[in-house]
DNA sequence: CGTCTGGTTGATCTAGATCAACAGGAGTGG
DNA sequence: CCACTCCTGTTGATCTAGATCAACCAGACG
């Protein structure tokens, strides 16, 4: 993590995750229309940016950290559905819908997030029919991300789920060590990587020491050193 | 299934469907170029809509019938996510995130689809700003359904997603019989039904078998007598 | 220093997979 | 008409992936 990751930018001009998030393509008197409407926090890990239920408030856009999406079931029981970084907006479902929220997004590493109210976005909505279809290509990316995770779940060994996983968090944070081999850092402990992919925490030791028997992969805490990527991919399992 | 819902109607204006679908508050002159725009056909159990892969021509608007939403894999594996009958529209995400359909949309049961190709839609788009809003509303909802599906099958056991699938058809196609008992009619057979659940058609028989000895439902062939629907929705498990 | 959390390991249990056999239609062709 | 195959569904026997329960260790933190 750098260094400006770390004190929040108070202008949206300057954000460097604005690029991926809804308000991309806004000009820089409509920017600053967010710039002003948005309420800029730290938040610490544990916290939660809305809960399961509560009622959609206004986005919120992640200018840095990690935030997990979860789903809590009566039992006590609960699933997380997915991981949130920089450049990414939550929450603006419950919004959009006017449905209360049906997940509880956590704060997972310490996050700076930005929080734009109902009545804001409303007015930005309004002036910019872009905006709108932003929001629409992010919903069809949510439902084509959550068919994907719930196919591949239906279908697959909870080993091919879980190279399936290293993939996207090597696609997201992963690096070459100096030796040019493949390395990630999972962003996220045990536990967690667990209910990301339904088993339990025991479930995930034994499997990591499986598979680092078969040489393909080696793991040290939460470093992943790939060793042969052909070899994990594959597991990981493609769709035609 | 009643008579009419068996001859295409070729109108859309008439289209005992279109209340729940995107054309839903078009007005009749803006109804009228969908309808002039449409091309209605009967399919065929086992034919496609469309397969994975696949570009995105336009969308397929089901007038009547009922179509599985099918996610294959390489290894020969495939998942059926969803089913989608009368008044939904399928296939629109890959038409409007211009990506290839990632999903095949399988006939299950014979279907009435009305198809509108791209340059249509997209002139339908530019003319009603609320088509678009309509569209990020489908999309929402997909989603979250998807991560529904996703939640619980992470969570829960077979044996509460067959309840939860068996309450989505009694919400969908249930009714009470001369008794007042609550009856399903299963639409799909016991291997789709597998498919949906995640897994093996042999434990589909195996639990259909134990869930009657527990009385709390009757089950012969496609048909299911609720005789107890506090413990069947205790047993879906609700979310908090 | 004790306490708490996260992670690992071992022993055992069980839900569901797998393999195999078979029965009832539905269709097809003689 | 029967003989044939194909397909769906059911059941039995067995196997195994992963859950569960329990113990333990290491580091963080009051």
């Amino acid at each position: 993590m750098t260094t400006d990751q770390c004190k929040p930018s108070h202008n949206c001009a300057n954000c460097p995750s604005r690029k991926t998030t809804e308000w991309r393509d806004l000009d820089s008197r409509e920017l600053a229309l967010v710039n002003e409407a948005k309420r800029t926090r730290v938040f610490d890990p544990g916290e939660t940016l809305y809960d399961q239920g509560d009622e959609g408030r206004g986005i919120y856009c992640i200018q840095s950290g990690l935030i997990g999406v979860r789903r809590l079931y009566e039992d006590g029981n609960s699933a997380l559905l997915k991981l949130c970084g920089g450049g990414i907006t939550v929450g603006y479902r419950a919004y959009l819908t006017k449905e209360p929220h049906k997940n509880s997004a956590e704060v997972l590493t310490t996050s700076i997030v930005c929080f734009i109210e109902h009545a804001s976005v409303q007015r930005l909505l309004a002036k910019n029919p872009q905006i709108g279809e932003r929001f629409l290509q992010h919903a069809m990316k949510d439902a084509s991300d959550a068919e994907e995770s719930y196919a591949r779940i239906l279908t697959t060994s909870v080993k091919s789920r879980f190279f399936h996983v290293l993939m996207v968090f090597y696609e997201q944070f992963g690096y070459r060590d100096d030796t040019g081999n493949p390395v990630v850092e999972l962003p996220i402990k045990r536990i967690e990587l667990a209910e990301m992919i339904g088993v339990q925490p025991e479930s995930i030791s034994r499997l990591i020491r499986s598979v680092q028997t078969e040489g393909h992969l080696q793991i040290d805490d939460r470093f992943v050193r790939i060793l042969n990527m052909d070899a994990v991919l594959r597991e990981a399992g493609a769709i035609i």
